[in-house]
RNA sequence: AGAGAGUUGGGUGAGUGGCUUAAACCAGCAGUUUGCUAAACUGUCGUACGUGUCAAAGCGUACCGGGGGUUCGAAUCCCCCACUCUCUACCA
């Protein structure tokens, strides 16, 4: 959510930014949200100015009932309910206009970095950088995914059906054991990056979706428990980001830098197409994430260290990828510069989104109430930032179409002492 | 799930309608003293919004788990909800 004092002392750059994301009536929807909050300060004044009377006239009725004087006590009463009265109306309309600019808030998205390309879709993207060669496969017949999980017998669709529904695969024998070498290795991997793991709960409150920006608006693509009113996580960042939901924390702790692995559930209503078969979509996926709270001035010195980290994940897999840039167009509504990481399936032969590395700077911190005090002892709101490191389903999509060859399907070098098997036959 | 007891500042914890401007202690911060450390002493020490200002100080309002109510006045009385603890039941 963005800030009324930012968009007060920054007003054009906020027009340009929001237009960047497309959005025309910017200027309007700003000087809305000023005019708002003018009127919320003005009632808020006059009904403190009145409080204040109420309550010295409450004092000075304690006096005079001590005292004895019953009779004066009773006349200044009727001054105080006619305040009350007022007051009262004057409370009603502060929070209609509160809840007026908050509902208004809501509906805006953050302002996009100015390294940001402005763009309409995901073509209008920037790559920012490619590594490692388009794999040439040295088989008859190259096989997709979904093909070579049937033939191999590691990952079932079918009895995923069976159990809960389209979109929760079954895993099975070395594709079970696929999934928890990588889990293990990436979270190894940020282990040794310095990160602190985390293992959270995947059922949320409802403060917490508003508090990462889940809520409002995107509760159709988060599963619901309406018996206990819990949310299944779609990302371990819900969790791990409202762990600092209403804290304050020491400068000289920052940067807080958290790994998690979880399950993540996403209903995905509605976007099932040509282009998500096999692992491309999925229901439940697992996926580590890493999350940091940032010095304000450090965050995109941060977001650059997560890029760093999460490409240097794929290099290690062997996997050959490319860096986006994702204009305002395809960007994510509260982050203000994503860079998506892409590996390419050498038998679909597409790029697949692996990662998705974001600096929501204040945005998320100012919805979570996450704040530090600096040198100065004043209070402000620190930086958040995360990204999948990595996601598996594609991952393992990737390594399957890219590793295979007649003989099977060969691990990359760094997952073998997870698996405890170099081929898939 | 049933019964009972609770929830007060960073921590412990007092406070049953106006003497609370939330006591006291601990921790923290600043200072004094001191060969150093420690101790002692003095002061300071919540958050949000508003107002004020170059900035601040100051001032106002609200906040004692959350929401609502009674009252001129609520941490205190009433109602609803959440959570914690104890016992019982159940369970891995």
């Amino acid at each position: 959510m963005l800030q009324v004092s930012f968009i007060r002392e920054n007003f054009d750059q906020a027009v340009l930014g929001l237009r960047k994301r497309n959005l025309n009536d910017a200027e309007a929807l700003l000087k809305q949200a000023i005019e708002l909050d003018d009127d919320r300060k003005s009632i808020q004044l006059q009904r403190d100015q009145l409080q204040a009377e109420s309550n010295s006239i409450s004092k000075s009725i304690g006096q005079l009932m001590k005292s004895g004087q019953i009779a004066e006590a009773e006349k200044v009463k009727s001054r105080t309910s006619e305040i009350k009265l007022q007051v009262k109306e004057l409370e009603v309309s502060y929070t209609e206009k509160e809840l007026q600019l908050t509902q208004l808030l809501y509906t805006l998205p953050n302002i996009p970095h100015e390294s940001v390309p402005a763009g309409k879709s995901a073509d209008d993207n920037e790559i920012v950088l490619s590594h490692g060669a388009i794999p040439v496969l040295n088989v008859d017949e190259k096989l997709a995914h979904w093909d070579l999980i049937k033939k191999y017998d590691i990952i079932d669709f079918e009895l995923g059906v069976k159990i809960s529904g389209a979109g929760f695969p079954v895993y099975k024998g070395k594709g079970a054991r696929l999934q928890r070498a990588l889990i293990n290795f990436f979270l190894d991997e940020a282990l040794q990056a310095g990160y602190v793991e985390i293992q959270p709960p995947i059922l949320v409150n409802e403060d917490s979706g508003y508090g990462t920006g889940q809520l409002p608006d995107k509760e159709g693509q988060m599963y619901f428990a309406t018996e206990d009113n819990l949310y299944l996580i779609p990302t371990a960042e819900v969790p791990i980001t409202n762990i600092y939901r209403n804290e304050i924390v020491q400068e000289e702790q920052l940067p807080i830098r958290n790994v998690g692995y979880t399950p993540c559930f996403r209903r995905e209503a509605g976007s099932w197409g040509a282009h998500v078969r096999g692992l491309n979509r999925l229901h439940q996926f697992d996926k580590v994430e890493i999350v940091h709270i940032s010095h304000p001035d450090k965050s995109y010195e941060a977001l650059e260290e997560m890029s760093a980290y999460v490409q240097g994940l794929l290099k290690k897999l062997g996997l050959p990828y490319r860096v986006l840039r994702l204009c305002g167009g395809d960007m994510g509504f509260t982050s203000a510069l994503t860079y998506d990481m892409e590996v390419f399936s050498a038998a679909q032969e597409r790029w697949l989104e692996v990662s998705s590395v974001s600096n929501f700077e204040a945005f998320q911190a100012n919805r979570l109430k996450l704040r530090f005090r600096d040198e100065s002892k004043k209070m402000n709101l620190a930086h958040t930032l995360n990204g999948s490191a990595l996601a598996l389903p594609r991952i393992v999509a990737a390594i399957l179409e890219n590793n295979q060859q007649a003989a099977g399907i060969k691990m990359p070098e760094v997952l073998v002492p997870y698996l405890g098997f170099e081929w898939i036959q």
